[in-house]
DNA sequence: CTCGACTCTCTTACAGCGTTAGAGATCGGA
DNA sequence: TCCGATCTCTAACGCTGTAAGAGAGTCGAG
């Protein structure tokens, strides 16, 4: 049973959760799979498509759950759910956003705007305002999950006192929102979603 | 007149803007400089602490660009101008989005961040929606340049005929909005941001 | 049974990368 | 004049993605 393609990502996907992106080298993988890394070029072309692979698989995912909502929620309530999904897929995965956002040629992420695009018309929003809401929440939810999956920096950790004198009204909004009401970070981001996307 | 970081800082940004951030390597800046590579690292402690200083530099434009609006126009539509700043700072460069999201650690993005949301409460928002409108507005246009500024597939390029096919909605969206508008990018851009924002 | 073709993996090697160690150069102040 | 600090150098390390091409394994045709 030969190695195949399939095989080769599913490793890579593997790889990532464990090491994180940066870790992902074509030998480690090699290594992982119990072959030479040379030998990875017989089933892709070059790293970028191996890449794109993975940003694909991420988006695959969040496709795949947006097809099993399906219930009969309306308009931008459906796409609020649906960006769940999204930020989900890639949450789910190690520095998935950044899989996602640096693939260079992949469709996929076209096939989620198209699919929530057209649902979203389907149910009676007019094509305007769905190309908008569906562009500025996909992007949003990218920004999003990019941001939450960045490693805080090692070490030089900035001391409280110095952040609360620097960030007043940041600092006060943020224990506002979090400190005894059990509020989590995925409350903050359906929140924010819910305010963007005109969601009572 | 020995080097010194500030110079350091500009060459860099002069080379992303010419080759681009792929093309920044401490070999082709030292060249570039007219000094051998490990000379770099007594000024900087290393690659990653190098491109947080381009980020700040990139942040740096923006939050200028910030300071220099206060005019008195009311609450969201003063954020849409701080986020064409942010956006117009970051596309001013090559890759500019990239540099910015890739920042491992630096807090001007979160100076912005508090400028945006002191301004917005000092004009009377209340601080709970101010946080959610300037996370959000910032994510989606970190997002959205990232999206802008990523090349497209080179060579491999796909034939319309297939993408009318594979995402109707989109293209007819997008044939309604540029052809024979006159709309460009920016007002795309703008048109989404107004949406989300809440502007009229 | 043999041979050629195809498929897949191997070894070897290269140029380029970030980074370290440590040897010199330059120069102001004692 | 010499010392110490400041800055740049050469040389080298281990790592990366990737190319070239040799060699196994399988399989159908003659």
């Amino acid at each position: 049973m030969p190695l195949d393609r399939e095989q080769i990502v599913a490793g890579a996907l593997r790889l990532v959760d464990g090491e994180g992106l940066d870790a992902l080298t074509l030998r480690s993988l090699a290594a992982h799979l119990g072959v030479q890394a040379p030998t990875l070029y017989w089933h892709v072309k070059n790293k970028s498509e191996l890449l794109d692979a993975l940003a694909d698989a991420i988006m695959d995912d969040a496709i795949g759950g947006v097809e099993q909502l399906d219930a009969d929620t309306t308009d931008p309530a459906w796409l609020l759910e649906a960006l769940e999904q999204l930020r989900g897929a890639m949450l789910h995965r190690r520095d998935g956003a950044r899989i996602v956002s640096g693939a260079r040629s992949s469709l996929r992420r076209a096939d989620f705007s198209e699919r929530a695009m057209a649902t979203l018309v389907e149910r009676g929003m007019d094509v305007h305002r769905a190309r908008l809401l569906v562009l500025a929440g996909e992007r949003y939810t990218v920004g999003w999950v990019l941001e939450e999956q960045s490693p805080e920096p090692v070490g030089a950790q900035v001391d409280p006192d110095e952040l609360q004198a620097r960030f007043p009204v940041m600092m006060g909004a943020i224990s506002d929102y979090f400190v005894g009401t059990g509020r989590t970070a995925d409350d903050l981001y359906r929140d924010a979603a819910r305010l963007i996307l005109h969601i009572a």
